[in-house]
DNA sequence: AAGCGAGGTTCCACATAATGGAACTGCGTT
DNA sequence: AACGCAGTTCCATTATGTGGAACCTCGCTT
């Protein structure tokens, strides 16, 4: 998980950035020095330079977030990603054909992005999980994604993967999930079936780019009680046409090496 | 504009980051080269330890984009933001009462960065706007911002503006925008006549934690093709009410010191 | 109100990591 | 096929980050 100690010191100050991050409210210098261990001095060079950069603010009472600069660069990111561009129609399209929650993410790591969102009831703000990070093995799209990997990368990944169960249901060994991913790889699709989120499941299905540098899944979502799993074993055709079509599209607009 | 001879290694890294966001596409090496004027050994490894904390993507191209986890410091960012809660429903009264755009900024050294956006016409989508930065002398949020801070502060700012007459109305000279943003502070509430955009208008409000710590704005904005400036005016009770009550609201519930 | 103590800041000799020139590789181009 | 340039690797030098310890300050206790 952690990484930083080949980034030398722009690790440690994406550390700091990401112990802030990782408790999703303001916090305090003695908890950042708890969490990350770096001594005082460190710590207050680390955040004195990530506040003259304007990624992190510091509040009044002295606890610190992350800084508005983050947005600006996370609005170009999202503006210039040529796979949500080009994702965007057919996930519109999903949306029409099922009037449920479609969603588009992209491996990294162990990890799925969510990169874009459609819903019906725009109560719920868009903004609100574009950008989470999930884990890929409790999620429709990360299992989807994760089986368009070639065999070693994927052992190697799902090695590292540290198993937390959810939810009853979630999948919690190395081998049951390389089964699973077996599966999904073998028809082409794949279902959460409330393993990340009691009273959720969805299906998704696998995108990528010709070469496969770039894998994600887009998927159909809804809550349980109202959607039955017969429902959603039905939209699975919608869902990997739709993939099928962004895939097409990937490969067209962005060049066979991409 | 560049600090980053202050900050040491970590500016150099976020230069990088700076130079992509501002080319708003893929870039390659040697523009960035020449861009940052970093010997080719250190943009080399620059680029390779951004990669490795996720802050960077290259494309098989060899170009580089911003990478996604920029996008999940973002989320979190904007989730976290208490200005932003505590806005957002006078956000949504003032666009109920409108049925125009409204969107909520932040001051940010010289820019504004937008925090919110209610919009009646769905179909612009909602991020696109989310964490843009503009220049605060010709927008209405970003002059209704500087009009909060005290006259020093004030008068330091707006000597390191770096003019650009966006349209015919943009204000470019320091002189002119001190007695703006001095109308401005006395009468509580401002206008982009379209300063920034050419026809684009709208009628402004700041902001403001009680210790000024905090300063931005609201403003309702609208085509001037299809809205009057003396539409505007009469919106102005309307703007100011709502900044007034975001900023009861703000010193309610963050406490009087924030 | 004064003293205490935790939280936060500053300083500096030292160790480490960044620097950037130069040599190298390999891909695209003519 | 060979050239040229974008991109990569290497390494001695040097600038930079490191972190222990002393210091400050402000809120809380007594």
């Amino acid at each position: 998980m952690d990484e930083s100690a080949s980034t030398g010191t722009l690790g440690k100050a994406v550390a700091v950035l990401d112990a802030i991050a990782r408790a999703g409210h303001p916090v305090r210098f003695r908890d950042l020095r708890e969490q990350i261990g770096q001594p005082p001095g460190t710590l207050h060079r680390n955040l004195s330079n990530l506040m003259k950069e304007g990624l992190v603010r510091a509040n009044p009472d002295n606890s610190y977030a992350l800084g508005y600069r983050l947005l600006t660069f996370a609005s170009v990111a999202w503006a210039s990603n040529r796979f949500r561009e080009i994702a965007e129609p057919h996930l519109r399209e999903l949306h029409r054909q099922t009037d449920e929650t479609v969603h588009l993410g992209v491996l990294e790591g162990l990890e799925v992005i969510y990169l874009d969102k459609v819903e019906s009831r725009q109560a719920v703000r868009m903004h609100s999980q574009i950008g989470k990070a999930s884990p890929a093995y409790c999620t429709g799209v990360g299992k989807a994604a994760l089986s368009m990997l070639a065999g070693d990368d994927l052992r190697m990944r799902v090695n590292s993967i540290d198993f937390h169960a959810f939810t009853p249901k979630t999948i919690i060994t190395a081998h049951e999930l390389e089964a699973e991913i077996g599966l999904i790889a073998g028809r082409g699709f794949a279902f959460d079936d409330e393993e990340h989120e009691t009273g959720i499941h969805c299906a998704a299905a696998p995108i990528h780019s010709p070469d496969k540098s770039f894998v994600g899944g887009i998927s159909v979502t809804a809550p349980s009680y109202r959607v039955t799993r017969a429902q959603l074993e039905q939209w699975v055709p919608l869902v990997t046409r739709a993939a099928n079509e962004i895939n097409s599209d990937i490969a067209i607009k962005l060049g066979p090496r991409v």
